[in-house]
RNA sequence: GCCCAGAUGGCGGAAUUGGUAGACGCGCUGGUCUCAAACACCAGUGAGGUUACACUCGUGCCGGUUCGAGCCCGGCUCUGGGUACCA
C-alpha cells in the first residue's frame, strides 16, 4: 500500500469523531492540564496557512501531555462579535448572525481537516445567548460591587451602603470618582436619585462622562486608531472630541494587583515588560498650587517633588476644568483660538507630534507653595487630561519636554540638581535638561545639599506636614470604556428608571439582542438598538441602547470552556476547582495589552467574589510569531504586454507586478496558468531565460492584495494534513516571524513517505519483525525519544522535526523494521502527525488509539558512547580529530595527541606553551 | 525617542548555552533507474585555492575578554515588532 494520506486522514478523523476520542471530562484520578488557543474571529476570508501555526503548536503539546498521562482540556470556540460582520450587514442588509454562522462553518471545516484534538462539545461562541448570559451576569456583578482600596478587593455595594448609613463616606477608602464628602445624616437625607448618583461613582461598572472621538456621519464613537488627521479612516468623515455618557469598568482599581501578579507568571520578560509599561506605576507626590487672585487650587502630580524649587511655570491640559475661570480677559481670545486649533486632534495625534511645540499663556499665575513665587500658567496639548490631574508644574531644568517648551516660549530655567562632582552651570548654555534622578540638590531651600532620593523623602514629609499635598502613587492604566454604539455586540442588562441605570435581576438574563430594521444609527443619532421595537422592560422602562465592546466576550471564555453547558452559572465550583487555570496559552502578540489586561482584571474580580479559585488565569503564555507572505513578481516591459524573466529585467524598463504565488513553483512561473489568471494576460508575451520564466520574490504581509495568500485546504489536498502540520513547525522557531514558502514542503512530505517505507516493503506490504532490536537500532530510537521529549517541553518543534528526519534516515540506513522500534516511533510522532501515526500504530496490530498510548521512556544505557572524536586544535584552530575512549584520562589524551604525526607538524619542534584538555569536549594546544 | 527581539550559505534555519560553525530541509550540480517524464535512490554543494590534498578566509560592523567567541563585554549599523510628550 502506498502512503495515501487523503484516505488515511479522512478515515481517522471519522473514527476519532465517532469514538469521541477527544472528549474530556473532570476526572479526579488524573492530573489536569489546560491548553488554550486564543480563539479566532471568524472572518469571511477563512483561514490562511498563517492562522493554524499556534493551533498546531498547542495541539502537539496537548497530545504530548495526554501521552504522559494528563487529562487534557483543549477547547476551541469563536470570538463571534465584531465589526466586519456589522459592516457587511450595513452594506448588504444580511443579518450579522447569519454571515457569522456561515463563516464559523467554514472555519470549522478548515480546522477539522487539520486533525486537531479539540473537544468540540465544549465549543463556545460569544454571540450565543447561552454564552453572553454570563458576560452580562459578570457585568451586573461589577455593577453591584465597589473596590475597597484598604482590603484591595472588590466588595459588595450593599456593604458600602451600610457604611454610608453609619458613618458617611469620610472613612471609606475606595476606588471612586466621588469627591464630595458626606456624613451618615446627610446620606440618609439624600433622595433616592442623589443616592444612586453617588453609588454610581463607586461601582466597578459605572456610567461616566468620557471624552470620545465622535463621528456624526457614522453615528458612532471611534477608537484612536480609526481616526487619522482629524477624520475617520473609513469614509474620511469629520471627527470631533465630544463628552458622552459611557459605561466604564474600573480597571485602574486593580492596577497594583495587575502589576504584582506579573511576578507569578511564566510569561516572557518582554511581554511582562509591555504590561508593566502599560500599567505604568509611578511614585511621587500630589501638590496643591494656589492661584494668584483666585480661590481655586490646581492639583498637580509629580514624580520629582525634589525639583519643586526649580518649577518656573505651570501647564494645564486644554480640557482642564479650571481653564475658563482663571483665564484673564486679555488672554481669552488667544486661548479660545488655541482651543479651536487643537479641538479636532485625537489624543494620539497630539502625542505623536513631538516636534511641534504649541501652547498659550492664560494670564493667570500659580503660587509655588515653597517659595511663594508666581508661576505663569500656560495651556499646552502636551499635557493630557487623562493622566494625573491634567496639570503639571514645569521644571524645565530637569524635564526635557518642559525644557523644550521653556526654550520655545522663552521661559526661565533654573538648575536645582547637579550631577555628583559637577559644578552648577548657567542653564542658558544647556542643550538639554538634566533628567537623571541622581545628584545633589542646589538652589533648593530646605533640601539643599541632599541627594535626590533623600530630597524626595524629605520634601514629601514636608508637603504632608504643611498640608499642601501628599505622597502618591499614580498609574497610567486607565479605566476601560465599555460602551459601543453598535448593533453586533452583547446588549447591556441595563434599564433606566428615572434616568438612572439599573441592572436586570439574574433570572431575567440573558437579555437577548433584539432585531432591527437597519444596522445603522437612528436619524437622531442614537445607536442601532434605538431602532428595536419594544426595547424596554415589562414596566416600560427603556433598555440601554449601547452594546458591549469586543473584549467583553473574550475576557472570561477560558472559564466557560471548563463547564460550557452550565445553565446555573458561568462555571461550576467543581469544574473550576478541577481545571483551575490555563496551564499553557498560545496566541499572538497583538493581544499583549488589551485582552491580556482585561481578562486578568475580569478574572481577579471574579476571584474576589469567590467564583474562581485562581487569581491569575494564564500560568504560561507563548506568543507565536507571524507567518509572513512570500510574494512573487513578474516584470512587465513598460508600455507593452511583454514580461521579462527575473535575471534579464535589468536590460529593460520594467514595472514589478504581483503574481499569484499559487501559479508559481520554485519561482518558475506556470505560463499557461498565468495567461488564464486574468483576461489582461491572455495575450501576454514572455522573454525567457533557459526556456523558463523566473519570478522575483519579496517577503511581505500575507494578504489578498499581494496575491501571496496560501490556503491550508489546498496544501492538505496536495500533501495531507500531517505534512502541513509538520511543515508549519519545521519553518522555524515558534515565537519568530518567518515567511511561508510552499516550496520547502516537499522535503517534509518525502520524510513521511520514507517513514512509511520503514513499515511497508517494496511490494507495498506491511512487513515488520518482532525480533529484539540491535543496539544500533536501540540507540537511534532512544536518542530520538530523549530529544523529542526535551524539545516539546522547550516548544522547540522545528528541531524535533529535524530529529525525526534524522531518526527515519538512520533507521532506513539500518533497514530496521523491528516492531518494538517502529511502535515507539509511531507514538512519539503522533503529536506531530496524528493521522499517519494512528494508521501505522494500527497496522502494527494495536486495537486502541495511539492517542491513549504512553509516551515511551528512553533508556540512557543505549545512549552511552564509548569513544569520543576529539577535535584537536592548535592556537584555537582545529587541525585534526582523534578518536579516544570516553574513559581516557587527560594524561592519556595528551600522550596520544603529542604522538600524532600532524601534531609534530604544528609543533614544529617547539614545546607547547600550554595544553588545554577538556575531557569529553576538546583539546587545544598553545604553541 | 523609548522598550523588546533579531542579523549565520542561494533560501528556511541548526549549534549541547564559551569547545569541530552551517545539523535538518529546500534549491542547485552530477549520476543510477526510465523510451521519456514523474517518483525513488546515490554523490557533491559557505567563499577562495588545488588535478586532488594542503592551506587561507568566513556567523551585520569596530574593538575587547579568553587557551578558545555565532554565543560574554563596550561601541556602532541595519531589520522586525511594540509603545508613545505619562509629568
Amino acid at each position: 500500500m502506498e502512503y495515501n494520506f487523503n484516505d488515511i486522514e479522512k478515515k481517522w478523523q471519522d473514527k476519532w469523531r465517532k469514538n469521541q476520542t477527544y472528549k474530556v471530562d473532570v476526572d479526579a484520578s488524573k492530573p489536569k492540564f489546560y491548553v488554550l488557543d486564543m480563539f479566532p474571529y471568524p472572518s469571511g476570508a477563512g483561514l490562511h496557512v498563517g492562522h493554524p501555526l499556534g493551533y498546531i503548536a498547542s495541539d502537539i503539546y496537548s497530545r504530548f501531555k495526554r501521552l504522559n498521562g494528563f487529562n487534557v482540556l483543549h477547547p476551541m470556540g469563536y470570538d463571534a462579535y465584531g465589526l466586519p460582520a456589522e459592516q457587511y450587514a450595513i452594506q448588504t442588509g444580511q443579518h450579522p448572525a447569519k454571515t457569522t454562522e456561515i463563516n464559523i462553518k467554514r472555519y470549522r471545516e478548515q480546522l477539522d481537516k487539520i486533525g486537531f484534538s479539540y473537544d468540540w462539545d465544549r465549543e463556545v461562541r460569544t454571540c450565543d445567548p447561552d454564552y453572553y448570559h454570563w458576560t452580562q451576569w459578570a457585568f451586573t456583578q461589577m455593577f453591584k460591587h465597589y473596590f475597597n482600596t484598604k482590603t484591595q478587593k472588590s466588595e459588595s455595594i450593599v456593604s458600602l451602603i451600610a457604611l454610608f448609613e453609619t458613618e458617611g463616606n469620610v472613612n471609606v477608602e475606595a476606588a471612586t470618582s466621588q469627591e464630595e464628602v458626606f456624613s451618615a445624616e446627610e446620606w440618609k437625607g439624600f433622595d433616592n436619585i442623589k443616592q444612586q448618583e453617588i453609588l454610581l461613582n463607586y461601582r466597578i461598572a459605572f456610567l461616566a462622562e468620557t471624552q470620545v472621538n465622535w463621528c456624526t456621519e457614522l453615528g458612532t464613537v471611534l477608537a484612536n486608531d480609526e481616526v487619522k488627521d482629524g477624520v475617520s479612516v473609513r469614509g474620511g468623515f469629520q471627527v470631533t472630541q465630544k463628552k458622552m455618557k459611557q459605561w466604564s469598568l474600573r480597571v485602574s482599581a486593580y492596577a497594583q494587583r495587575l502589576l504584582d501578579g506579573l511576578d507569578t507568571l511564566d510569561w516572557t520578560d518582554s511581554l511582562k515588560e509591555v504590561q508593566r509599561n502599560w500599567i505604568g506605576r509611578s511614585e511621587g507626590a500630589s501638590v496643591n498650587f494656589k492661584i494668584k487672585e483666585h480661590a481655586d487650587i490646581i492639583e498637580v502630580f509629580t514624580t520629582r517633588p525634589d525639583t519643586l524649587y526649580g518649577a518656573t511655570f505651570m501647564v494645564l491640559a486644554p480640557e482642564h476644568e479650571l481653564l475658563s475661570q482663571i483665564t484673564s480677559n486679555d488672554c481669552k481670545e488667544k486661548i479660545e483660538n488655541y482651543l479651536e486649533s487643537v479641538k479636532g486632534r485625537t489624543e494620539r495625534e497630539r502625542i505623536a507630534d513631538v516636534n511641534k511645540i504649541t501652547g498659550e499663556f492664560t494670564g493667570a499665575y500659580g503660587i509655588n507653595p515653597l517659595t511663594g513665587e508666581y508661576l505663569p500658567i500656560w495651556i499646552a496639548d502636551y499635557v493630557l487630561s487623562g493622566y494625573g490631574t491634567g496639570a503639571i508644574m514645569a521644571v524645565p531644568g530637569h524635564d526635557s519636554r518642559d525644557f523644550a517648551f521653556a526654550r520655545h516660549f522663552n521661559l526661565p530655567i533654573i538648575q536645582v540638581v547637579a550631577k555628583e562632582g559637577d559644578v552648577p552651570t548657567d542653564p542658558a548654555t544647556w542643550d538639554d535638561s538634566y533628567d537623571a534622578k541622581e545628584g545633589k540638590m542646589i538652589n533648593s531651600g530646605i533640601i539643599d545639599g541632599l541627594d535626590v532620593k533623600e530630597a524626595i523623602t524629605k520634601i514629601i514629609k514636608h508637603i504632608e506636614d504643611e498640608k499642601f499635598g501628599y505622597g502618591k502613587v499614580n498609574f497610567r492604566l486607565r479605566d476601560a470604556i465599555f460602551s459601543r454604539q453598535r448593533y453586533w455586540g452583547e446588549p447591556f442588562p441595563v434599564y433606566y428608571k428615572d434616568g438612572l441605570p439599573q441592572v436586570l435581576d439574574d433570572d431575567k438574563l440573558p437579555l437577548e439582542l433584539p432585531e432591527v430594521d437597519k444596522y445603522l444609527p437612528t436619524e437622531d443619532g442614537q445607536p442601532p438598538l434605538g431602532r428595536a421595537n419594544g426595547w424596554e422592560t415589562e414596566n416600560g422602562e427603556p433598555f440601554e441602547l449601547n452594546t458591549m465592546p469586543g473584549f467583553a466576550g473574550s475576557s472570561a471564555y477560558y472559564l466557560r470552556y471548563m463547564d460550557p453547558k452550565n445553565s446555573k452559572g458561568l462555571v461550576s465550583k467543581e469544574a473550576n476547582e478541577y481545571w483551575q487555570d490555563v496551564d499553557l496559552y498560545i496566541g499572538g502578540t497583538e493581544h499583549a495589552t488589551g485582552h491580556l489586561v482585561y481578562s486578568r482584571f475580569w478574572n481577579k474580580f471574579l476571584f474576589d467574589l469567590g467564583y474562581v479559585c485562581k487569581e491569575e488565569p494564564f500560568k504560561k503564555l507563548i506568543n507565536q510569531g507571524m507567518i509572513q507572505g512570500r510574494s512573487n513578481f513578474v516584470y512587465r516591459v513598460k508600455g507593452s504586454n511583454k514580461y521579462v524573466s527575473y535575471n534579464l529585467r535589468k536590460d529593460y524598463d520594467v514595472t514589478d507586478i504581483h503574481v499569484d504565488v499559487n501559479i508559481v513553483h520554485h519561482d518558475v512561473l506556470d505560463i499557461e496558468k498565468f495567461k488564464n489568471w486574468m483576461p489582461e494576460y491572455k495575450n501576454a508575451e514572455f522573454i525567457l531565460e533557459d526556456g523558463k520564466y523566473i519570478c522575483g520574490y519579496a517577503v511581505e504581509k500575507m494578504s489578498k492584495s499581494m496575491f501571496n495568500v496560501v490556503n491550508p485546504d489546498v496544501i492538505i489536498e496536495q500533501y495531507g494534513a500531517d505534512t502541513l502540520r509538520i511543515y508549519e513547525m519545521f519553518l522555524g522557531p515558534l515565537e519568530i516571524s518567518k515567511p511561508w514558502d510552499t516550496s520547502g514542503i516537499e522535503g517534509v512530505h518525502r520524510f513521511l513517505k520514507k517513514l512509511w517505507r520503514l513499515f511497508y516493503n517494496a511490494d507495498g506490504k506491511i512487513e515488520f519483525s518482532t525480533e529484539k532490536p540491535t543496539d544500533a537500532e536501540q540507540k537511534v530510537i532512544h536518542k530520538t525519544i530523549k530529544k523529542i521529549g526535551e524539545d516539546i517541553e522547550k516548544f522547540s518543534f522545528n528541531t524535533s522535526v529535524s530529529a525525526f528526519m534524522i531518526c527515519v534516515n538512520e533507521l532506513s540506513d539500518l533497514k530496521c523494521n523491528k516492531k518494538e522500534v517502529l511502535e515507539k516511533l509511531a507514538i512519539i510522532l503522533s503529536p506531530f502527525a496524528p493521522h499517519v501515526a494512528e494508521e501505522l500504530w494500527s497496522v502494527l496490530g494495536n486495537e486502541t488509539t495511539v492517542v491513549d498510548a504512553l509516551f515511551p521512556d528512553f533508556d540512557e544505557s543505549y545512549l552511552v558512547e564509548n569513544t569520543k572524536k576529539y577535535p584537536i586544535s592548535f592556537n584555537g584552530k582545529v587541525r585534526f580529530t582523534l578518536d579516544m575512549p570516553t574513559t581516557a584520562t587527560k594524561e592519556e589524551i595528551e600522550k596520544a595527541v603529542m604522538a600524532h604525526e600532524i601534531s609534530q607538524k604544528w609543533l614544529d619542534g617547539k614545546a607547547p606553551k600550554k595544553v588545554i584538555i577538556v575531557p569529553g569536549k576538546i583539546v587545544n594546544i598553545v604553541v
